[in-house]
RNA sequence: GGAUGCUUAGCUCAGCUGGGAGAGCACAUCCCUUACAAGGAUGGGGUCACAGGUUCGAGCCCUGUAGCAUCCACCA
């Protein structure tokens, strides 16, 4: 016997254990099932969970608990990732509190220090995982850092590396002077800052004129090659070919003409500084000019900043500018906004910086994938589809991608250096390690995630899995990683497997604050989903943040929306207890025997098979709100309100096994169509009923059945409904109490036979008269039959009320009129809709003209 | 500068391939009826941002406008 109430603590309390015990949620333990897989986004090691998790592996745990059930071999994947960057920052970030610098420690020591953190969060993360309830296999769970994932790494790099599509090059690239290393360009959030421009003049080398030249960093001064302007200008085009001298060293400075320059902006002279930024790094290639650099790798300013060697950028902006302006060269500065790059993971202001680095040449594998999406067979099939552009437009325009970083914690570059003659070996294998020295650096976190999907599962090794679970069917993320993330393993797996990662990508969008902000430490708006799970319970938690928005689109975290979920789920509680106690002890199921139905059976039956049908449909195509609101729909209304309250009446009379079935095989259903979604309810729900197998997870899913739709019962008892219906409106709106005993007569029949008996009951009808003839007085109307309420009560209420209701019907039948003698209708519509239609119009004009007679007999 | 999304009830949001708009919360009245007061019954509340167009018919399709949001690019 079930609880009175669901008490969500109770019911999760051992539940995801023994699933685990029980070894349900390991894929492959019958093979002749087709398979099913997915790998999760791998977290990262950085911290705990938080609800954008929630929602990712909520959909996932949803999609394959129900494959499961409808006869899948699911394998779903977990796993952490590294995150070289962000972890490191972190664990940074905790030395640093205790006084303590990654260089003081040294690399090893450092890296045992990282290891201690991901060991501490990814256990954090694994029971996370169980509150949340994934389903995922841990006897396959990997680490981009582990040993295969390592190998997969190595062998990547090694083979782009001798097809050539790996190299090591000197460019411009975003430096992190805090974290001091270089980062590719999406790591870099660019945001509207509000910074100053530097007005100066330049001397002309041999004449008394001066030349303004416009900067935002006067610290990058001192690489200065040039002023370049455009060769249209008509200011300049006499001092092209002159020498301009720097404000801040008394350099000259070549002037030369090229078209690249805005004559609109600034002052239309640009100066040229072709280690500190890309532009004019193009500009000094295109020329041959010596690439200076005036900044280490802290942003400190280096020996040829002279008197200002030591700075940091920033000081030495102020002082030179100070400088500048004593000795008559600070024309003026302006306020602006402009683009300002800051590191994703310290904050820090990026450095454009010229900086030897290792790159991926991304235009061959960009083109690959390219071509890829347009086979229909072999495409990733993004859903909503739209996203596909997102990816599409950026592997068009995607630069090489910068993997170094001068970091330590990651996966290090398989590069080694002979010590004698600098020559370069890069080997899976490492060679005598007397003779060589490895490169330093680590490779970018992303370079191994790419390879997530196939690393998992023992590629490069030729494995079972690999050859049963590859692709995987779809991968779930938001829209934020498709560069990151989704993009690197499309175009890995393409080059690497020749197969995509995954049949399909279901992107779904973020989570934000009640006030639609995004969630972050800095704001303090953070919910942590493990608070929302102690508070309502995690099946609330997982159906209220999954059904609440559309796919793609962002949604708001709303406490109270969670609140109305639990009290829902608390809803499917008492109907199945109520349904257990009516069952009985000795119930044995079996499916409700047609014949033996009551038409309240037969109509709860039919809209059974119509949910079930469409919550499928919604449920194959990821529309997982959609299938959640049609299975409330039922629930509350029909299975609910009407279903278990008219039942009563069968039930009490005795005979009533077509009924009891009925109950159990609606209940039942009920259940495994909220599985998916809110599996811990589910289990004990599950578990409680007769005759129930050892866990909900060996079930099968509901399979609709159209033996079972029966539109004469359906219609038969909607008109009861309304009949109840108008009975306690005409009470509530006439003052009359709602238990008030009434008299009904109604012609010429019942809505089906037997009818009356629901009207007593839930009517309070005192005496029900059936009669042929035609009633006098004001009866409501139905397709079918009239029906008028004898009682003591105001007339003119009552013609007031008729009144209305005449007015909306002649509405109805103008509608229909209308539409029905527009040719274009007629002509052009669908057979069905015009039939329908018809009959519609026919209905209406009936009962307006029953309505109007009544009205005049008054 | 380019792209995308959003604009529907007081609030937060659904609304699949076009065929008289829905939910939750909030609100009003009544009810502690033996599954559920985390409940029940009944009800009020919407020119579906705006302007055109296509169509027999538009919340849904097309064009444009406005506001909000996000992404990309540029920024000497």
């Amino acid at each position: 016997m079930l609880e009175k109430n669901y008490d969500h603590k109770q019911v999760e309390e051992g539940k995801y254990d023994k699933w685990v015990d029980n070894g349900y949620f390991i894929g492959g333990k019958d093979k002749s099932k087709p398979p099913f897989s997915m790998v999760i986004p791998p977290p990262n090691v950085t911290g705990k969970l938080h609800l954008g998790h929630a929602m990712d592996t909520t959909l996932e745990d949803i999609i394959c608990r129900y494959k499961r059930l409808r006869g899948y071999d699911v394998l779903w994947i977990p796993g952490c990732d590294h995150a070289g960057i962000a972890t490191q920052a972190k664990v940074e970030e905790k030395l640093r509190k205790q006084g303590i610098s990654r260089y003081d420690l040294g690399r090893e020591k450092f890296l045992e220090k990282a290891w201690e953190w991901k060991n501490e969060y990814a256990s954090t993360i694994h029971s996370q995982w169980g509150a949340m309830g994934l389903s995922v296999d841990y006897t396959r769970e990997r680490f981009t850092l582990d040993e295969g994932l390592n190998n997969a790494v190595k062998h990547v790099f090694v083979t782009l590396y001798n097809e050539g599509l790996i190299y090591q090059g000197e460019k411009i690239i975003n430096w992190d002077p805090v974290l001091r290393t270089a980062l590719s360009n999406i790591e870099v959030i660019h945001s509207d800052d509000e910074g100053e421009f530097f007005y100066f003049y330049y001397d002309v080398e041999g004449t008394d004129e001066r030349l303004i030249v416009a900067t935002t960093r006067p610290e990058t001064m001192f690489g200065d090659t040039a002023v370049f302007v455009n060769p249209k200008d008509e200011r300049y085009k006499h001092l092209v070919g002159k020498n301009a001298i720097n404000p801040a060293n008394g350099d000259p400075l070549p002037i030369m003409a090229d078209s690249y320059v805005d004559i609109e902006f600034g002052t239309g002279a640009m100066k040229c500084t072709p280690a500190h930024d890309p532009n004019d790094f193009a500009l000094a290639k295109k020329y041959g000019f010596p690439l200076i650099k005036v900044l280490d790798e802290t942003a400190h300013v280096n020996h040829l900043g002279g008197k200002y060697e030591g700075m940091d950028r920033y000081e030495c902006r102020k002082a030179l500018v100070e400088d500048i302006k004593n000795n008559g060269h600070l024309c003026k500065i302006e306020k602006m906004v402009h683009s300002v790059g800051h590191s994703e993971r310290s904050g820090a202001v990026v450095e454009p910086m010229l900086s030897k680095q290792w790159f991926v040449k991304m235009k061959p594998l960009a083109e690959r994938l390219l071509e890829n999406q347009k086979n229909p067979d072999t495409k990733v099939e993004f859903v909503p589809k739209r996203f596909e552009n997102v990816l599409l437009r950026w592997m068009r325009e995607v630069d090489d991608w910068c993997i170094s970083r001068q970091l330590w914690w990651g996966h290090r570059i398989p590069a080694y250096y002979n010590i004698e003659t600098g020559e370069i070996l890069v080997s899976e294998k490492e060679p005598d390690m007397n003779l060589y020295r490895q490169d330093e650096d680590v490779l970018d976190t992303w370079f191994s995630s790419g390879l997530w999907p196939f690393a998992t599962m023992g590629w490069p090794e030729s494995t079972e899995d690999f050859d049963r679970y590859f692709p995987t069917s779809v991968l779930v993320t938001g829209y934020d990683i498709i560069f990151f993330w989704v993009s690197r393993m499309v175009f890995q797996s393409l080059h690497f497997t020749g197969k995509r990662p995954f049949n399909q990508v279901l992107i779904h969008g973020l989570i934000r604050d009640e006030l639609g902000r995004k969630m972050s430490k800095s704001l303090g708006n953070g919910v942590d989903p493990m608070d929302v799970i102690e508070k309502y319970g995690v099946d609330a938690l997982r159906l209220f943040i999954t059904t609440n928005s559309a796919p793609g689109l962002d949604e708001r975290y709303v406490e109270s929306k969670v609140q109305s979920t639990a009290a829902y789920l608390n809803k499917i509680w008492n109907a199945c207890r109520y349904v257990e106690m009516t069952l009985g002890e000795d119930y044995k199921p079996s499916k409700p025997n047609k014949k033996e139905l009551t038409p309240i059976d037969a109509a709860i039956l039919d809209k059974l098979e119509r949910t079930i049908k469409s919550v499928t449909k919604s449920m194959d195509a990821f529309q997982f709100g959609q299938a959640a609101t049609a299975l409330y729909d039922f629930v509350y209304d029909d299975f609910c309100s009407s279903y278990l309250e008219m039942s009563k009446i069968a039930l009490q009379k005795g005979e009533s096994k077509a009924t009891k079935d009925t109950l159990f095989y609606v209940m039942k259903s009920i259940i495994l169509m909220i599985y998916p979604y809110s599996p811990f309810i589910a289990e004990e729900l599950y578990c409680s009923l007769p005759e129930h197998l050892e866990s909900i997870m060996l079930e099968s899913y509901p399979e609709y059945d159209k033996a079972y739709l029966n539109a004469k019962a359906v219609k038969a008892v909607a008109i009861l409904e309304n009949m109840i219906k108008d009975i306690r409106n005409y009470k509530a709106t006439n003052g009359v109490a709602p238990n008030a005993k009434v008299n009904l007569n109604i012609s010429p029949k019942e809505p089906f036979k037997g009818a009356a008996e629901y009207l007593a009951r839930f009517a309070f009808a005192n005496s029900i008269n059936i009669t042929k003839e035609s009633l006098s007085g004001n009866p409501f109307i139905y397709d079918g039959c009239e029906m008028i309420v004898e009682e003591d009560i105001d007339k003119e209420a009552l013609k007031a009320k008729l009144l209305k209701e005449k007015e909306k019907l002649i509405g109805e039948v103008a509608r229909g009129e209308k539409m029905l003698s527009n040719p274009g209708f007629v002509s052009k519509a669908p057979k069905e809709k015009l039939a329908l239609e018809t009959e519609k119009l026919e209905k209406n004009r009936k009962l307006l003209s029953s309505i109007e007679e009544k009205l005049a007999s008054l």
